[in-house]
DNA sequence: TATTTTTTCTAACATTAGTTAGATTTTAAT
DNA sequence: ATTAAAATCTAACTAATGTTAGAAAAAATA
């Protein structure tokens, strides 16, 4: 009585496909159901309107991020160095992000466009993500390995940003995604000037 | 004869900032006519359709911002290091793209949702823009400001995306675009490490 | 002022997409 | 096998939008 829970599934694979693909507006319900295999009426069996399935799809691609993230940083050996930590972070983001979720994908495209009912919900999930950054960064500047003078706020917000948008131009034939943290996390903590005067 | 091409412009005006606000897709001419005071069917009196409006509005968008980046640079001490030249194009880019121009936000907000044909058409101008950033990071390396080891299309990459992306969270309470365009200048060419081991 | 050109408007069309209604088939249970 | 429930389909509706046609108004010219 459950085999079909499958199907609702396979919509959602669909509609995250499609949504990272064209975008929400400019897919339709018909593009949905081919996807997925069944008609296009017959997605409102399981879910009641185009708008809810931007929303799961959204939610379940910001949890993913948010959980992968989670996981290889709780997975690594305690007495790790923060760097270390954050080098782990930008891994899993970057791999969930690029190789892993269309639904995380979706959720980078859509967000500015979603209507603004689902956007005000989503923000919060978005924030928690943020938030787990946050105290990633807090905990490296508290122990000493981020110096103190730097704005954790500014720099949580473009390293964010420089890994949200790397979905624009990644594609299979750059870097494996361990050079790209790798190279990144390095940039980043020693800087990239050269042995010139500043 | 020529009074109305005031009306044109009007009219791209309204586009840029419906697309900068509802997305190309959610925006329907009606809006862009409310917006410049004009019936929706006047506006193909200037423009033969939606897609044209768009267009147009994306190339002005990069333009706009490839054009202001340059001048920023051009008008400097031609002794200026490298260093205060890249800041300088960063604070000329945040400054178009988050204060002076609905026009390259709207650029990137619809660059990834516009029909494939005019999509391919603007990657042109977007790579122009791009190769602009990566003949002044070359200068810089080849100065000995930029590290020899630093993977240049990497720092590009990450770089434009940190810039392109501020436009999702900026808003007008945060730091000047002066302070935003020091701090990020600092933490990239000096890194963020603290004292601590590496 | 008369006339021609430019600009803008109203009315209407055609298409499309989200959604609903109801019939039909498939699956599960007795 | 019969029946009940679950799942999916076809047909149709409605509302909205890009676009066209052609009339009206405004501006420019003579």
């Amino acid at each position: 009585m459950k085999k079909s829970d499958e199907t609702r599934r396979r919509i959602l694979d669909a509609s995250a496909k499609m949504f990272r693909g064209k975008g929400y507006d400019k897919t339709t319900l018909k593009d949905i159901g081919a996807l997925a295999k069944i008609q296009a009426p017959a997605i409102y069996y399981y879910f009641s309107s185009k708008e809810q399935l931007l929303e799961e799809v959204l939610n379940i691609g910001i949890a993913g991020i948010h959980d992968s993230v989670r996981q290889a940083v709780d997975g690594m050996d305690p007495a790790a160095s923060h760097r270390l930590r954050i080098k782990a972070a930008i891994r899993a983001h970057l791999a969930t992000l690029l190789q892993h979720s269309d639904y995380t994908a979706a959720t980078i495209i859509n967000n500015n466009l979603a209507p603004r009912k689902i956007r005000e919900r989503h923000r919060v999930r978005r924030e928690q993500y943020a938030e787990y950054w946050r105290g990633l960064l807090q905990g490296a500047q508290s122990a000493g390995e981020i110096g103190p003078g730097v704005d954790l706020t500014l720099l949580r917000l473009f390293l964010l940003s420089a890994l949200f948008w790397t979905h624009e131009w990644y594609r299979k034939d750059h870097d494996p995604i361990e050079d790209m943290a790798a190279k990144l996390c390095a940039m980043l903590f020693d800087g990239i000037g050269g042995t010139a005067l500043e």
